[in-house]
DNA sequence: AATGAATGAGTTTTCATTCAT
DNA sequence: TATGAATGAAAACTCATTCAT
């Protein structure tokens, strides 16, 4: 019995998120979730609308953080562009290495969400546009090169973390968290020549 | 009928991969694999063992032939290091721009493969070994930066041209595949900085 | 709260019928009785075994009722036998002219109880032996024809207001129930031939 | 194994007829229809959308029959109305008596099935409006008790025949089908007085 | 008496795979 | 080789019923 007093629901999710990491999505079961959490599968359901709703749930609870983290840091005024880009890079390797399941469901599932129907799209699409604005304003400021294409920039960057933070959950051992990140900031800041 | 006399095999898996990319694996029926390519769904089983064998073999072709053409890059002498990394990301981007379908499978999909059963894991992890000793050799000639950490540097090149590589398989109007393989470059050999 | 104090029992049989009504026997929920009668589901079970002894007890009631009635309509000397039928259509038509959702229970439900276990067997045999008994005397009276089979007419003429109740029922701006019950007695005393 | 070659889609239609009538559409289950049809329970979907289309389909084929019937009925010159309407009893009770789980499926389910999205209602609708037409001719011409009205007295006569082949199907042996045939027109054309 | 969260048995339906033809 | 009808295992989900409070 993983599952405090009232913290069920949460339990649930969190027992979701071990089992689609290890399995996948389309090979994890309700009984199995439910077993994680310390409970029959039908109450799986008094909590969750269905199998996808969980899923749809942890995309919308780190769609939602990043969002509002980057509003944040999109204000300050106190950091400069490369700043704010080295900030979120360590703030995405910071919300991962606490919880390396949650990286192995974020870089693997969202794919099963139909975007049409999620709710975590706002937070998804509102934290790529204040991303942009970033990169944007160190073009601006003459900070970052602008030859630079603002979108290839984006995707570039957090599929690269994306794919590090996978292998990273797959096997921490073989990684340094922190090799990870200072190298990620290195080859963005100065490429990787001598 | 798309497939041509004493092609069945290639046409299914043509099929799959068109299948797979449009649907996704799991939500893929081989009754549509079948109907893709023309044949009774039953006739699939003839050229393939079953669905996993079909995304097997679409690995196995890719990491093949990606293992293949850096076995030839990694000897010519008549490359620098760095030019063989271009070479290398522009051999990437060729291949899929050739094939959107196959791009968003092998970008997608490989998840659904257990690494200890599939053979194409032979191909991909030498793919990787041959990778990074082009990278170490740069390091060794002093035309790569020594505080690179080769592994990490290998991830977050491929991740991040996986991801372009997604979006852009998801909406090629949007993106120039110019733009990408020329932002990648860049990004990589200068870093972001003015 | 559509119960009042001390009513509990019968308010939860009364929410029960008009759940079942709307949405046919299996297609209820022991919840939705629960919520129209203003109590929790779990309360339910304080009063009734289980959602058939819902069902049975409906059934038990009017059964109960119309064996009643009839053995007291049996026993008066001051009707002919040809009075105390059109005194049962009346009966049947007032019942539940008064209780459209019981009407629609009535009629489509009680196919759902088994005869081998349920208490409102006795009063469904009885009413019908003494039915039987009405119109044997009106045979051996002379009044009604000899040559009518007791047991068929008995379920013609139920079957028949069954069905008229349950259109009824459905759409009662549809028919006037006077116009019911003066038509099916028109109809059992003289036929349709002009 | 009931079915024959090239009848499995009107054996499974059977065999549903044969389980629903013993047990109820509800507590009925497709592995019952399966078992008794000799086939595998996902053979059934080959043939049939799911199970309510089982009974939909079962009602499509009596309404359509009925429709058909009283079609051409309605328009022959060589018979009086009361003519018809003695014909359309005998060949209700014609068609159950044929099969009588048939009859205890018709007489029982017919509320599982919305009107709304079945595509017997064409026919039920017709089958009743060509009815009215003829009991109105019967009417104008003459023949009929011009105080009748048309759709008491058709709901009244189907629910008594509903309601005796009901119990007929139940317990055949209890009844005689002629005697069933000849009370119904004996009361429906005289009543019920001697 | 009253609650309502928790249970878990039970059924429809899907679809990869087989195999008689 | 090729077919596609038939199979049957497997899993999401529902909801009547229970019971700790």
């Amino acid at each position: 019995m993983r599952i405090k007093e009232g913290n069920k629901e949460a339990g649930i999710l969190e027992s979701s998120i071990r089992v689609f990491a290890k399995f996948g999505y389309h090979n994890s079961r309700i009984s199995q979730i439910a077993e994680d959490a310390g409970i029959a599968s039908g109450s799986v359901y008094l909590y969750y609308k269905n199998k996808e709703d969980l899923l749809a749930c942890i995309f919308q609870n780190v769609w939602e953080l990043l969002y509002k983290e980057i509003s944040v840091l999109h204000k300050r005024k106190d950091l400069s562009s490369i700043d704010k880009i080295e900030y979120l890079i360590d703030l995405i390797f910071d919300i991962f290495s606490a919880n390396p399941p949650l990286a192995t469901v974020f870089v693997n599932e969202q794919i099963h969400l139909k975007k049409e129907t999620s709710s975590f799209v706002y937070f998804y699409d509102e934290f790529f546009k204040i991303g942009e604005r970033i990169i944007e304003d160190g073009i601006k400021e003459g900070a970052l090169n602008s030859n630079l294409n603002v979108r290839v920039f984006k995707f570039f960057l957090l599929g690269g973390m994306k794919y590090l933070l996978e292998n990273w959950a797959n096997d921490p051992k073989n990684f340094q968290l922190t090799t990870l990140r200072q190298n990620v900031k290195l080859i963005i800041k100065r490429g990787i020549l001598s």
